[in-house]
DNA sequence: CTCAATCGGAACAAAATGGTCCGATTTGAG
DNA sequence: CTCAAATCGGACCATTTTGTTCCGATTGAG
């Protein structure tokens, strides 16, 4: 019932991304010195999450990484599938087998479980998480909706 | 997001203790017989949950085990508590050390999620879980919240 | 008092995860 | 056209956690 680290660090990376989409393209070496997290692991990040589709990278000089979508539309469902891959508890819900198989009276109330829990993640987006760390304390509830400078100017 | 494979086979062993508590006390390796699963790991399971107060075991001999509390008022979330410790995604918020420590914005929020999560786990009982296995199909729907034996006759 | 069956902890083995490094590819600038 | 910068992708190694097994200690019944 945690999470691994790399799907933790990812949160944390897209969060950093999310406050630079306003002054244009990051690297991820800019986001590992912002975040405090090794190059190499968010190299391997930023990897998957632009094969998500999460991020959208762009190579060669001048190169950079983007957030693929306004932050208000990239869940922490999202997120911790794009580097876990599907939201599910148990092995077996997931293609993998199991030793009791068929007198396993358990195994069919799972996928219902694990919807429950992937919707909780999915209702909550990255702008909420977000926020500055401490100073610059935005105003006290449902700030982080309005002011995202990634979701007008970018989108369109 | 995925839970270990001993807080998997421990509900699928409290579902087996589950309906065993009609016909007395049962002992881990029948358990083990039932589930399929192996003996030692059931031992180590059993330990666990009693120690969380789900479990009830009796020593010596003609000793045995029988659920501590009615099955409708065991839930998913006291069994993975009982076998992972606290649902917490991330090992900060569960007294683990962060290396970003204070600039990371996404730790304030992370209690708010996994006590969503909790809550989820925590609404399904044991007893929706411990259908059998395939014939003898109770009833369409909320059967189990009435045909269980362990409620009535032990709880008093 | 003896026997039987259990719990509890310790020790070992294995898998998965996390972290690191290096080569290949691509694009902008000179 | 050539060079340089920066990213992507994969492979490799160390660490940690998990999973399994075994053996001693404790308890109750006969």
């Amino acid at each position: 019932m945690r999470l691994s680290n790399l799907a933790d660090y990812a949160v944390v990376t897209m969060c950093a991304a999310a406050r630079h989409c306003g002054g244009g393209r990051t690297s991820a070496a800019a986001l590992a010195a912002e975040t405090g997290l090794p190059v190499p692991t968010v190299q391997k990040l930023v990897s998957k999450l632009s094969a998500a589709g999460l991020l959208r990278s762009t190579r060669g000089s001048g190169g950079g990484l983007q957030l693929a979508r306004p932050a208000a539309s990239i869940s922490v469902a999202d997120i911790v599938e794009a580097v876990e891959g599907p939201i599910a508890l148990t092995a077996c819900a997931d293609g993998g087998e199991c030793s009791v198989d068929a007198l396993c009276s358990v195994r069919p109330h799972w996928p219902m479980i694990n919807e429950a829990l992937r919707g909780t993640l999915a209702s909550i987006p990255l702008t909420q998480l977000a926020g500055q760390p401490a100073k610059t304390i935005p105003s006290p509830r449902s700030a982080a909706l309005r002011a995202d400078p990634c979701t007008m100017p970018r989108a369109l």
